[in-house]
DNA sequence: TATTAGCACTCATTCGGTTTGAGTGCTAAC
DNA sequence: GTTAGCACTCAAACCGAATGAGTGCTAATA
C-alpha cells in the first residue's frame, strides 16, 4: 500500500488536530473540519490504511486515532525540510556582551520556556579544550589570595585560595607573570607534571603556593560534569497526558536532576549543528518516554558549544519550537561568536 | 476546660500517629499504641474535648482526627523549646573554606533536602551594606576589559567590559589605582554623582570607559533580587496531601519562581537568629498555605546574612527538621565566620 | 465520679452493574 | 471509488448497595 497524497494530508489533520485537542481524533472530525469534502466513512477507510502503515494507533477499540511515534517522526522530519531555510523572526530579549555567560543563559532558558510553554534546559559551553587565556592572581586580604581564570571564550571562573601570610607585591607581580608564561595557552590536560615542576622551580619560596593555586585551578576545571540550567519545569503540568500518576513527578525529577538529559544531548557532539528530535519511545531517558525532547546546538567558537533542550509532551508544536530554536541558535552564535 | 497532663499526650500521640501516617487517627488507634492504658471510649471523651480547644479537627464526620494548625503549633512550640540548647550532630560534609560560596550554597542545600525529604531553599547572602573590598581591572583581549570586585565577605562579581582600543599599560595600573582608591570601602548607595565626577575628572580621556565600568558594577550589585538555590523540589511527590489536584504545580511554580518565598525569609531581617515557623494557613503565601516552612538565618559576618528554608507538608518531621537546620546554621556559621 | 462496653449512626470508599455516546468496521447501494 | 446505514465495541460516567472505620451517646461498672 502507498503513502499517497490524500493519506499524508489526512496523517497531518489528525497530528495537528491531536496537537490541539490532546484528544483521540474520529474520523467524523476530519470529515467535517478539513476541506477534503470526504465522509467519515472514506476517512475511516484511509484511517484503517494509515494504521496499518503504522502511522496511527488506536489506544483501545472504539476510540479515535492518535499519531504513533512513527506518525511524528514522519511529520517532523517533512516539517524539517520545509523550514530548512526559512526564519522565524521572534525577537530574543538578550542585551548586551558584557553580560556574564551564566545570566544569558539563564535568561535563554527563561525565554524558550515561556515563548514554547514547555520546559527548557541549557548547559553552560562545554570546552572541549579549556585553554587558559589569561590568569590572574591578586591579594584580596592578609590570608586569601583570588584567583581569577579566564578561558578561551571568556569564560570566567574564580577561587579563593588561602595562604599564609601577606605577600609582597613583588612577588605577587612576578608570580603573575609566571603563571601567565606558563599557562597561557594550555588546558587542563595539558598542566602535566614538568610544567608544574618548572613553575614550582622558578617560584622556589612559594612553590607550596604555587601547589595550592594549581589545586584550586584543576578543582574548578575538572569536569565536574555538565552545568546546565532549566526553567519553566512546572510547564509540565499544562499537559494532562503528562500530569497523570507518577509522570510529572519523574519528569520533573529528571529536570532537577539534569544529568541523563544533558548525557543525552551531549551524546550527539556538535558534530550534528541541526535539530535532534527525539520521540515519545526513541526516547532513551526512562522517565521521558512519554515525551518529546528537542535538542539543538549554539557555538560559541570552535570546539566549544552548548545545548539547548526542550521537554514537552509528544504532542509539541513542532513547528514552533524549531523554529524559536533556530532564531535562538542564532542569537547565542551572535552574540558568542563575534568575539 | 483545662488542657491538662493527659490531654497533652493524647495531642502528642495523634500529632506523631499522623506525622507517620498521613491518615487521620482514631481514637482506637491510640487507646492500643499508647502506653496510657485507656479504652478507646475515653480516648474519644479526650479527644471530644481537644476538638473543642481547637487542638485537632475532623475532617468529616466519622473520620479520625488530624492535628488543626493550632495543635501543631503548640507541638512545634512545645519542641523548640525543649530543643532550645540540644545539639543534633548530623555532619554535613561541606567541606573546605576555599570552595566557591555558590558551590558551597548549592551543596548545603542538596544536603539539607537530602537529609530531610522535603524541598530547601538556601539564598546567597544578602549583603545589607554591600562594601566594596577590592575592585581589578585586566585587559582580556583587545576589546575586552575584565573587571572583577570583591565585596565584603569574600564575595566575587565579575563582568566583562567593553572598550575600543587596547589600553596601554600604565593606563591600566592608573585606572585599577583610581577605581580602588575612590571606591574601596564604599558601597553602592554611596557611589553617588559627585565620587563618580570625581573619578572622570581624573580619568580625563578614559572618562566614557570609567562611565562604563560604573554601569557594569552597578548593574551587578544592584538589587536583582535575592539570589537561591532549591534542591529537592519533587520530594514534595512524597506527601499525597500536597500531591493531590492542583498544589503540587503550583507549589513547585513557587519554587521555580523563588522571588515570593525568598521575600517571605527576609521579611524577618536577620534580627531573629531563631528558627521561624509557618504553618499551614499561618504561611502568607497562597500556594503553600498547606504546607509548613520553615526558615533560618545563618550568618557570615555583621549585616551580611542568609537565608535557609524548608518546604514540606503540615506533617513535617519538626524535630528532624529543626535539628537539621540548627546544626547545618552551625556548619555555615564555622565556615564563613572565621575569615 | 471516672471509665468502659455496647450499640446505633455517619459517611468516605469500594465495587459491580447499567447507561451513554463516541467511534469503529462492514456491507450494500450509488 | 465513495458513501449511507447499521450493528458492534468499549471507556467513561453514573448509580446504588455493601463495607468498614470511626464516632457519639447511654447505661453499666468500679
Amino acid at each position: 500500500m502507498e503513502l499517497d497524497d490524500r493519506k499524508l494530508k489526512i496523517l497531518t489533520a489528525i497530528i495537528q488536530n491531536y496537537l490541539e485537542t490532546g484528544e483521540p481524533v474520529g474520523s467524523r472530525t476530519i470529515s467535517k473540519y478539513t476541506d477534503l469534502n470526504l465522509s467519515s466513512a472514506t476517512i475511516r477507510n484511509e484511517m484503517s490504511d494509515l494504521e496499518e502503515l503504522g502511522l496511527i494507533i488506536q489506544p483501545h477499540t472504539s476510540a479515535g486515532r492518535i499519531p504513533s511515534d512513527r506518525g511524528y517522526r514522519l511529520y517532523v522530519d517533512m516539517m524539517l525540510k520545509e523550514k530548512e531555510d526559512e526564519l522565524n523572526n521572534l525577537k530574543v530579549e538578550l542585551n548586551a556582551k558584557s553580560e556574564r555567560l551564566d545570566t544569558i543563559l539563564k535568561e535563554a532558558a527563561k525565554v524558550i520556556a515561556d515563548s514554547t510553554n514547555y520546559a527548557s534546559m541549557i548547559t553552560v559551553p562545554k570546552y572541549r579544550t579549556k585553554k587558559i587565556k589569561f590568569i590572574q592572581l591578586t591579594q584580596v586580604d592578609f590570608s586569601t589570595l583570588l584567583c581569577v581564570v579566564v578561558l578561551d571564550g571568556n569564560l570566567i571562573k574564580n577561587m579563593m585560595v588561602p595562604c599564609d601570610e601577606e605577600l609582597p607585591k613583588e612577588a605577587l607581580l612576578k608570580l603573575n607573570l609566571m603563571m601567565n608564561t606558563f599557562l597561557q595557552g594550555l588546558d587542563m590536560q595539558e598542566i602535566n607534571v614538568s610544567v608544574m615542576q618548572k613553575l614550582r622551580n622558578e617560584a622556589n619560596e612559594y612553590s607550596a603556593l604555587i601547589s595550592n593555586i594549581l589545586d584550586a585551578i584543576a578543582k574548578c576545571l575538572e569536569d565536574q560534569g555538565v552545568e546546565a540550567y532549566t526553567s519553566g519545569s512546572t510547564n509540565i503540568f499544562k499537559y494532562p497526558e503528562l500530569n497523570e500518576s507518577g509522570k510529572a513527578s519523574n519528569l520533573l525529577y529528571a529536570l532537577e536532576e539534569k544529568k541523563e538529559l544533558t548525557d543525552l544531548m551531549y551524546k550527539e557532539g556538535d558534530s550534528n549543528r541541526g535539530i535532534q528530535v527525539y520521540i515519545g519511545e526513541e526516547n532513551p531517558i526512562e522517565a521521558t518516554k512519554d515525551c518529546t525532547f528537542v535538542t539543538a546546538t549554539y557555538h560559541i567558537e570552535d570546539g566549544v558549544y552548548g545545548k539547548i533542550g526542550i521537554l514537552g509532551p509528544r504532542r509539541m508544536d513542532y513547528e514552533k519550537v524549531v523554529g524559536t530554536l533556530r532564531n535562538l541558535m542564532n542569537e547565542l552564535d551572535g552574540i558568542f561568536g563575534k568575539e
